[in-house]
DNA sequence: CATTCGTGAAGACGAAT
DNA sequence: ATTCGATTTCACGAATG
């Protein structure tokens, strides 16, 4: 496997027809892949920073209402369809007032076979056993995605995967947690703003080395084509983590963009590479970044930082 | 004392048989 | 399905400041 580049879309089926926005963005001062940030839900390059803007879409209504006759008058019905509830919002939900329309109580024998009725629908709604399923499963995904600060398009992505996932029949034998834990992976990796797998594996139910197994699974499977990671995507949460300087960060970018162009990282776990660089650039910045810092920050052990850092320097040392 | 560096054993993974 | 090579991690202890 030499590089990435092609960035297949996953949301080629939901999204039918609608070109998606035309998807290979890139930066106009570096060229480099723009991503979206997940703490800050921004639109930013990957390479320097670049904010490219700052507003996600908003679902809601494109209207400002000013009393309640008007909000009447404007209203349209239903929330907007998504994919993060099982159903995606659409069923039938019987409110839990006893009250009619009017707001009147209603009779004793009404309020009774109201109840039953919310009985049956709850039931109906969530029959068959891959509805439940899926409820379980987005439930587990906003909850591990909350945890992460994934943001919203990243949950759609990974609740889109693991539709695909179920309906392909690759849950037979594998736990549901697993399957959305490696969903939530998938998708954030799709969406240019990887979690680790320790990171996502450390809110799940289930261990590293299981969520790896199942999220090759699936990516083989469902023809998922993710391309490697790019180290850079973990360097600015990394970063930030340390609260370490502008400069410090600037310069783990170049550091592995060389490292890169001179072959460091094949083979390497990227998340390493990062780790690495940005240890190296806090020595030549003379920050106080130890080994053991910025191992707890991004996981990877002090080892393979130190073995990893003469490489990246070295790599940087050739290319002058 | 904290940090860095080096080692060998052990686990996981991809590729090849 | 098993085997092999490379990578990463763990648990030490030693050097360095």
């Amino acid at each position: 496997m030499t590089d990435n580049q092609t960035r297949t879309e996953l949301r080629g089926e939901t999204a039918a027809g609608q070109s998606t926005e035309s998807d290979v963005q890139t930066c106009p001062e570096c060229a480099g892949k723009i991503v979206t940030d997940s703490e800050t839900a921004e639109s930013l390059c990957a390479e320097c920073g670049l904010v490219i803007h700052d507003q996600q879409i908003d679902t809601g209504p494109e209207w400002r209402a000013f009393d309640a006759a008007e909000r009447e008058t404007k209203s349209r019905v239903g929330a907007p369809t998504t994919p993060l509830l099982h159903d995606r919002g659409l069923s039938t939900t019987i409110g839990w007032r006893n009250t009619d329309v009017h707001g009147n109580q209603v009779s004793a024998p009404k309020r009774k076979k109201l109840s039953r009725l919310r009985t049956w629908n709850e039931r109906f709604r969530t029959r068959d056993s891959s509805e439940r399923n899926l409820k379980q499963a987005l439930g587990e995904i906003n909850r591990m995605a909350s945890a992460l600060g994934v943001p919203d398009p990243t949950r759609e992505t990974a609740s889109v995967i693991y539709r695909r996932a179920l309906d392909d029949d690759l849950l037979p034998g594998r736990s549901i947690e697993g399957v959305a834990t490696a969903s939530l992976y998938a998708a954030s990796r799709l969406e240019g703003i990887p979690r680790s797998i320790d990171e996502v594996a450390a809110v799940s139910r289930i261990g590293a080395t299981e969520t790896k197994r199942t999220y090759r699974y699936i990516a083989r499977e469902l023809d998922l084509a993710i391309p490697p990671t790019n180290p850079i995507e973990y360097l600015g949460r990394f970063a930030s983590k340390l609260e370490c300087s502008d400069e410090t960060e600037h310069l783990a970018r170049k550091l592995v963009k060389t490292a890169i162009s001179a072959g460091v990282h094949s083979g390497r776990d990227p998340v390493s590479i990062a780790a690495s660089a940005l240890y190296a650039a806090g020595q030549l910045t003379n920050q106080q970044l130890t080994q053991k810092t910025v191992s707890e920050v991004s996981n990877v052990s002090e080892v393979t930082i130190r073995n990893r850092y003469p490489e990246v320097l070295a790599a940087t040392e050739e290319a002058e």
